[in-house]
DNA sequence: ATTTAACGTAAAGTGTACTTTACATTAATA
DNA sequence: TATTAATGTAAAGTACACTTTACGTTAAAT
């Protein structure tokens, strides 16, 4: 499961630790996010989509297998 | 978070269990996830979206808070 | 040279998505 | 009425998303 998030968060000009804080996750979320280290819950997902006014499908690129 | 499954599924005229093996989940998983009793990861969400040919925020609709 | 903001790592703990097993219920069909 | 397919419930176990704490690194600013 790769991501735009760190792209997405850099073009909205925020910290990690602004967005854990807008999204209300731990800033050591973001960071495992961003490092690619695990996928999200679709909750997670759904918060980041609504901040960054697209789609899950424009932030979360899923990859088969 | 609210969802389509059950009537996609059934658009599909798939049982619980074709789905399961479908997208390889246990039963129990799509049981749960039609009842709405949690929300799935990503990546389920991710699988169902392709299964059903459409977006994820076709078959989740999320709520806030 | 020191301080500070932003980013990073590591590791232990908690909550929850998902599995497994076993059994109950319903409706259709022989 | 007995069988079978599909759906459901309950409960214990496993895997992993996410938290918390503590500390390290880098670059910019004072």
């Amino acid at each position: 499961m790769k991501n735009n998030i760190k792209q997405l968060r850099e073009q909205f000009d925020l910290t990690q630790e602004d967005l854990a804080k807008e999204i209300g996750v731990s800033r050591q979320t973001i960071i495992s996010l961003e490092k690619e280290r695990y996928s999200p819950s679709i909750i997670l997902a759904f918060k980041l989509a609504k901040l960054f006014n697209c789609q899950i499908e424009n932030i979360f690129i899923y990859e088969e297998n």
